[in-house]
RNA sequence: GGGGGUGUACCGAAGCGGCCAAACGGGCCAGACUGUAAAUCUGGUGGCUUAUGCCUACGAAGGUUCGAAUCCUUCCGCCCCCA
């Protein structure tokens, strides 16, 4: 709805970091005609999160004004790996892995894209790279000069400082600038990590006698501790497959500082809106983070979902309530070693930890606290198991 | 090919023969406060049927010693300088 009202223009340069250029990109849209916009997907990594959600939803704005997705499985690079030596972790995948992660991926990506027909085109980079014979890469060499390539900022700071730069990391941003020659792209997306490579293909693009795309890069999504962009493997991310509650939980945990942010990138609300959600003289900080993820669960599941998870979240952190629904497991053995039973039940990884949550105040059993590690406590009926602030269950004992 | 350096717990970084399960900082966990925000304060942060006890751990394997993260040998990884 908020589409509507505004100038695809300002709808699609919101919150981007930057657009090479934004009179390119005017031209483009006003032929009137559907624009091939192109997105480079890492079938490496196949779980996606928010992070990932910046792209995808600068995507969808474009599809809900007439264009076309074009997304890339980089399956060619993913097979033959990647040699700079700065991601040696990266794994090389086989066919089989590949297409089951991009399939992965697609399923993700479709809580955010339209992927109806004629609205979405799946390629993979390996359909037109593994064709090029070496004559045909020679070609693409001499499309971009050393010193264009040196330019980069990595490069430019590994030069500096002596440090290794393997000739075969010089192809990646030509593999890259070919993919967008091989579908035409008009328009590429990426993050401000892949500005070198996007403005590299439209230098491509040009010297082949193409139109040159233009590029839209967005911001890096910072994670939900406020200082590191959003990864998985930094633990600081919401996966678009988590759960609602866990969802909403890990939004409400943000730093405030993070709100205009995630407003701006992550949801679609009218900025005048935001700025009265923001203004603490308006709206409670609280409720405007409530609101943000609500909307974020929403688009993710949706508005059903997203009711009861910030219900359910104000009735067990601000009234200290118990879960609506908590699973019951059984316990072994029924006057058993409180340590015991916290592992039993998987809320510490070993005695040891659970001894330190029972020394720190962090256990109950029924309403009750307790304190001695060494107590034995005997499980009548169904008790409710309380470790930590989110670690809660139902125990009975096994008969 | 030659020379030098370095490898410690989740990360950074001390320790250089016993007082080391290993300082300190970050992170993380628990508690207080609260809006599961920030800031702050307190405690904790290898495992074990909790013990002034045992086991495992300081890149790997051996060795010296009553005793090693600390000394020696070999090996592996990383980094730098010269050629």
């Amino acid at each position: 709805m908020a589409i509507l009202q505004h100038h695809p223009l300002d709808v699609l340069s919101r919150g981007v970091e930057a657009i090479y250029s934004l009179e390119e990109l005017k031209t483009k849209l006003s032929t009137g005609r559907p624009l091939r916009v192109k997105l480079g997907l890492d079938p490496t990594a196949p779980d996606i999160h928010l992070g990932h959600t910046v792209q995808l939803r600068k995507m969808r704005q474009f599809q809900d004004l007439g264009h076309k997705a074009i997304l890339i499985i980089g399956d060619y690079t993913a097979k033959i790996g990647d040699p700079s030596g700065r991601d040696t972790t990266r794994p090389i995948l086989d066919d089989k892995a590949i297409a089951a992660n991009a399939q992965t991926y697609l399923d993700q990506a479709g809580k955010i894209l339209d992927s109806s027909p004629g609205k979405l085109e799946l390629r993979r980079n390996s359909e037109w790279l593994a064709k090029l014979t070496f004559a045909d890469v020679l070609r693409l060499t001499g499309l971009v000069t050393v010193q264009q390539m040196l330019h980069r900022e990595n490069f430019k700071l590994r030069m500096q400082s002596n440090t290794e730069i393997m000739v075969s990391e010089f192809m990646y941003p030509l593999m890259q600038g070919y993919d967008s020659i091989a579908i035409e792209a008009d328009v590429e997306l990426g993050g401000t990590d892949q500005t070198f490579n996007c403005l590299i293909a439209r230098e491509m693009m040009g010297k082949v006698g193409l139109p040159r795309q233009v590029v839209v890069i967005n911001p890096i999504l910072v994670g939900l501790d406020g200082r590191e962009k959003m990864s998985k493997s930094k633990g600081n991310y919401v996966g678009v497959l988590d759960k609602p509650d866990e969802m909403f939980g890990k939004i409400m945990s943000i730093p405030d500082e993070l709100m205009p942010n995630y407003f701006q990138l992550l949801t679609d609300l009218p900025p005048e809106r935001i700025a009265s959600l923001l203004d603490q003289n308006t709206t409670h900080p609280r409720q405007a983070k409530d609101i943000l993820g609500r909307v974020i669960v929403e688009e993710l599941h949706n508005p059903d979902a997203a009711n009861a998870a910030s219900a359910e979240f104000r009735r067990r952190f601000s009234e200290g309530q118990l879960p609506t629904d908590m699973e019951s497991r059984p316990v072994s053995s029924s006057p058993i070693g409180i340590l015991k039973l916290i592992c039993e039940v998987g809320f510490a990884p070993s005695n040891s930890e659970a001894r330190r949550l029972v020394e720190q105040g962090g256990v109950s059993l029924g309403e009750q606290k307790i304190t001695d590690p060494a107590a034995m406590v005997a499980i009548t009926g169904d008790m409710v198991l309380k470790v930590g602030k989110r670690r809660v269950c139902k125990v009975t004992a096994a008969r």
